[in-house]
DNA sequence: AATGAATGAGAGTTCATTCAT
DNA sequence: TATGAATGAACTCTCATTCAT
């Protein structure tokens, strides 16, 4: 339905210039350029609205992640290209991640929403990990689960104070220093298929 | 003022109950056992008795830091001990820290709040992986201050998960995993510098 | 809308009959029985609902004015006959009349209302004086704008006193009184131009 | 008592510049140095307090009169000092003179206290009228009484105009055209002594 | 008599939700 | 299915008044 879409549009609007608790869902409509009355017939409320939002521009969330990685690739490079691509896409929808932020601690099924996404590329980190470690490249006596969950929450928070909060870290220095720790926290090492296996 | 201090304790009861955006003023002031017309001797609004209470808890929430470290102490240990301590004292007021991260996106008093705490601390961290890096215990190309507050922010951002949202880590687990990250990350090796092996 | 005439009406209704001061809202939306809220889907507050009223009944509350004057007409019983019409306006609006005044010191906006209406009808006035002035039946050495306000205040003051305040004077005799007030105050002089005799 | 004058003292500052509706009685015992809970020991209320402000300066708020005229005096002069002391008393206290005018309107008791020294005034004006009918200077046929009141609204209520809603009359041109006014309407003549008295 | 924090009724205002058109 | 005025409960905030100290 066109009103439908519409009125999902004009959430993610209104959302991001007002923020979650100040959108009044007369704004959202007048954005529409729908009737108020017409919000019921697709939505239960602001929570629902909002659902609706986070379900259309999923894709556009991401989620810090190792890159699928060759055999032939420098993990390190893979971290980096990784962490670059996460930080830019970070930036391009900061407001989003700052709504899902505000939403998620009130909201029961944001919070939902949320944890299905971060647990779903939380495994994919955690494979990634896991092989690195198969292969030798890294530590083997971290756990890999929550290895992959904690690095992953130090770059999406990094990124989250920088471009949401406004904290001024320079771009380059940060996906640098970032892929430094994230890589020196796994004890990877740079051509490390012909390296030593790092030290427990 | 007794009245004061009645208010800000049913306020931090109210806050933790239903939550910020679902507190009325008249719960806090039922809760006080104060009159309605009582806040507004004290606080301007609801954010500003937000404010007082996070500022008479101020003591108990702790911020990821690594502790002070004599010459003879192992670091990986006073790292561990550290995170220790911030988790626990982190699960202990895990409804307050909630709230300050949902607050804190709307509400730029908070926020202000949260950002000073947070370069504080973000500071004292930086200043002892300096010392670090100084005295050769931990890799001297990395920047910093940047570490201080990814590290740190790794380690917080667990601790959200687990305390606010209620991800099912083991506490000890994440202690030890959280403790070879930053350990890891840093380049700090155990005893690295022949001192005193660490005290149980 | 009607709704909107309805909470006009009952607003003068309770503006009449509470005064301003003394009136609220809930008073005006009970009497017009409509709902709390919609209220503000026309007006912004209780002065502006205030102004509204002004508006509607701007008609029916005349301002001491000189007749337009025929060249045969007797100037006296022109001037007799306006302060006859505008005593008699008075009466029938005299609760409203006495709001505006009371409103008008504290409230910009009726303060503006006022002098805007005032403004015109003085320009009017004045005009008429110097027409009488040129024809020779007026004294030509008075400044005809200060005199058309200053015989217009003491008309609209002595209606005020009257059927505000609740002053005891007989019509008949103040509206005679008046006009030979008026008449003596510019210099008028009854058939001064030699007409026609004022049809009774 | 000296608390009860400084809260006097203090209404009539807090008036004057908040106007009696806006005026809150914590802003008055603020004003006074005084503590809330004095304000109850000498007054009603704001109402009691504005009455007893209008005691205090009832001397300072004069009502337009004609001066006492001497047997050699120029009745022209007279009227025009009057006019003069007049308009200069009430620029001098504008702003309480508009304080009467609002708190008439809706409080009985001010009202009263209005009324009454209206009378008081219109009596010895409506005898200096009849004074100068008596001895021929003035109009016999007008009713003093009435006359006396009216002209008085007129200055009155030209002094408001000018001094209290800012209107833009020139002193000396307004004490002009009011004692000319004046003068004409009760067909005084300058030196009349001597002229041909007014005819009817 | 003075104090001033505490009181709490009362008023204004907002906005999610409904429903007749 | 769309409309948008109407609804009214819910909530914030004010301030005259009280009363224990």
């Amino acid at each position: 339905m066109r009103t439908r879409a519409a009125l999902v549009q004009a959430a993610r609007v209104v959302f991001e210039r007002d923020g979650y608790a100040n959108a009044r869902l007369t704004d959202i409509t007048d954005e529409a350029q729908t009737a108020t009355g017409s919000f019921y017939t697709y939505f239960k409320g602001k929570q629902d609205i909002f659902a609706a939002v986070l379900e259309e521009v999923q894709d556009e969330m991401l989620y810090p992640q190792v890159r699928e990685m060759g055999h032939g690739d420098d993990p390190v490079e893979v971290v980096r290209a990784s962490n670059e691509a996460y930080l830019d896409a970070y930036a391009r929808n900061a407001r989003l991640m700052g709504l899902l932020e505000e939403v998620a601690i009130a909201d029961e099924g944001v919070q939902q929403f949320r944890r299905r996404r971060s647990a779903a590329f939380g495994k994919r980190n955690a494979k990634a990990i896991r092989e690195l470690q198969r292969r030798g490249i890294a530590d083997a006596s971290i756990d890999a689960a929550l290895a992959a969950s904690a690095l992953s929450s130090m770059v999406g928070r990094m990124a989250y104070y920088t471009y949401v909060l406004g904290e001024e870290w320079e771009r380059d220095e940060l996906i640098e220093t970032l892929t430094q720790l994230w890589v020196n926290a796994l004890g990877i090492t740079s051509r490390s298929d012909g390296g030593t296996p790092p030290s427990p």
